[in-house]
DNA sequence: GTCTATATGAAGATAGAC
DNA sequence: GTCTATCTTCATATAGAC
């Protein structure tokens, strides 16, 4: 027996936007679920079938291969990923600051609302084909690029001080996606309360102010 | 065809001290690589003995199963990350800040010397029963002690500022983790610039400094 | 310890009735 | 669209010779 969860998270959270009707919704969710608790290559078809409440030939019914409802959620995860952070940016203006602000807020909040789509869509990104893919690489990297795009505009105004522009991204980047794997509605801080104290941290490692210029650097 | 690689690394950098000799230590090297790159579920005991040099049968002279071959790699993994960073105290006097610099940068250090070791010994830990994974749960616990340990001494000395201790370990121990997956010896920066660049952010993470005591908080 | 050969079950996917 | 039944391949693991 397993006693690990691979994530705190219980409950898929898929919104109706993202959940197709009827039969093919039940299977897309319960295919997420699977894969995020055990990951794509330890669900099977038969488990999901059974979890969907039909029967195995039925999902090809609407899925041609297991890994199309890989490649269905990735996508929805990125594009949940990128449409959240792209909406928080057009609501605020050009300090740097804000911004980055805005876009951890966003990417969070992201992953603590939907931690499932957010675990699939990272950790079994590597079992996705370059076919089935070509959708969700294109979005993920947008998103990188919409946060590497501030910090180098905070750096070159020098809003911000870091020497290794990647670095950084790497990092505040990286601690949004690990929260979807220990968030869960039942921690003892709000979704909110991770989201700001994230975006407060990512300040603290990007701000430029006088005890960041010390000998050691 | 998936081009996509889950990690960046391509040498399993095992140590002597981590691999046995003869047939047995090639099979768990093998395992290392193609547990790092599909994940547990997704590398078969055929493509191991493959990659070993041995027949599928062979294996089970030195492992029993599958699971075996998990449990020891990320017991292994969590025993080297326990032994970095414990070293790394041990060599530090009893400053906050110098204890948390010899953390970050022995806990960096050990995901870019040993990238695969990182990524299975996490990334693949829900598949390890309770049973084969009792030591592997207790490193990994005893680790992560440490630095709760080392912050939460910060707090209460008002060496650092943070309000919540545990957001501040699972962002400085996550950013550590996701090293595994990007770096490579290719990269552009050493792994000790890494590292120190790591050691510095956590740094701005904690540090009460004037600009951390704004109106925002 | 390593092999050949194989037992046994589960995997992804399909055929064809309804 | 959904089912029953099944094809084919692959999985983990074992038996037993050398």
């Amino acid at each position: 027996m397993t006693l690990n969860r691979r994530l705190a998270a219980t409950a898929t959270n898929l919104l109706p936007e993202h959940k197709p009707p009827g039969s093919r919704g039940q299977i897309l969710e319960a295919a997420l679920k699977l894969f995020a608790e055990r990951g794509y290559a330890g669900a099977s078809i038969r488990e999901i079938a059974a979890a969907a409440g039909v029967k195995p030939a039925t999902i090809y019914a609407h899925y041609p291969s297991k890994e199309h409802l890989l490649a269905e959620l990735c996508r929805i995860g990125h594009e949940e990923q990128y449409r959240s952070v792209h909406a928080a940016l057009l609501n605020c203006g050009a300090n740097s600051c804000d911004q980055i602000v805005a876009y951890v807020q966003a990417h969070v909040g992201m992953h603590t609302t939907f931690p499932m789509l957010a675990v699939v869509a990272n950790a079994e990104l590597h079992a996705l084909s370059a076919e089935l893919g070509t959708t969700t690489f294109a979005l993920r990297q947008q998103s990188e690029q919409m946060l590497v795009d501030i910090i180098q505009r905070g750096v070159n105004n020098d809003v911000f001080d870091v020497q290794h522009v990647w670095l950084a991204v790497a990092v505040i980047g990286g601690m949004g996606l690990r929260v979807a794997y220990w968030y869960s509605p039942e921690y003892e801080l709000s979704a909110k309360q991770v989201a700001d104290t994230y975006a407060e941290y990512a300040l603290r490692i990007l701000a430029a102010s006088p005890l960041n210029h010390g000998p050691t650097r």
